[in-house]
DNA sequence: TCCATCTACATAGCATGCTATCCTCATATA
DNA sequence: TATATGAGGATAGCATGCTATGTAGATGGA
């Protein structure tokens, strides 16, 4: 059976996936900043006093991937936890100064690695590009197994 | 500054990859066969023989990420390694029957996998955004680091 | 021949992700 | 109220990937 893996979907995005995280580590690795802990800022900078739950929904990922992610935040002084003040089980996670300084910075490095990617495209393509990943994104979340 | 992550290349890139990841894992399994084994024997079906250094290269993957996939591989039944003849620093990686026989099977759980995510798309869709993936491949890779 | 350098692999260490479990607290219901 | 179920988190175990090193064999000169 032909299987050309360069004709594959999956394969495709696999590599690219792993360029651009390749890529964006290298960018945002002088701010003491790792790729999982920049996709969690980008909500937190949007407002923090969340929960983990209230995260793990938000960024797609399981509930032990945001734990230990989490957790790393909290080691590099990126985060604290306070009790949440109405269920014991939970914690709110907020940013540091440390945190909020590093905003900037890092989205622009993040913005860099998108355009210098998007570089071969036409204007409309990464648009276009997004809305077809989106397409597949939703056809594969339908049917999780 | 605004910074959509769900407008970001980088970010919905690395949503789908995970999406297609878990999607071939729970497709493969049966199989006994982990996504990067599966990546690893579409090369090994195509000719073994091959040294650690060719699969490193063909698959973009770096050397120490390739000497334990192929480690695992060797523990899971699926490959052997002899002596290379001319150097006694390598050595020649070869399929085992079992890896053979799972051929048919694996590949058309992947092809099952890309269908199910190319549901939504219209025909010539796929390709071009294959073209596109592609073409900013070669942007990333063209300025590693 | 000898040495500097390169190449093929292996290993260590760490970040992400996932599944599977376990514990604790919250809640709904009998 | 007592209990069954659910929800929020933590932890263990494992697969991938990457960077950084270390080791042994190959190679090209001086």
């Amino acid at each position: 059976m032909p299987f050309e893996k360069n004709a594959s979907m999956g394969f495709v995005t696999n590599r690219l996936a792993r360029l651009f995280a390749q890529h964006l580590h290298a960018c945002i690795a002088p701010l003491g900043l790792a790729p999982a802990q920049f996709m969690t800022l980008l909500e937190l900078w949007e407002g923090d006093g969340l929960t983990q739950a209230e995260l793990t929904d938000r960024l797609d990922v399981e509930q032990a991937t945001m734990a230990n992610t989490l957790a790393r935040m909290k080691r590099d002084g990126l985060i604290e936890r306070t009790p949440h003040p109405q269920d014991r089980r939970a914690q709110l996670v907020w940013l540091t100064d440390k945190a909020r300084s590093l905003e900037q910075p890092a989205k622009q490095a993040a913005h860099s690695v998108n355009q210098l990617a998007l570089a071969g495209l036409e204007g409309g393509d990464a648009a276009e590009v997004l809305g077809h990943m989106n397409a597949m994104i939703e056809s594969l979340r339908d049917k999780p197994g």
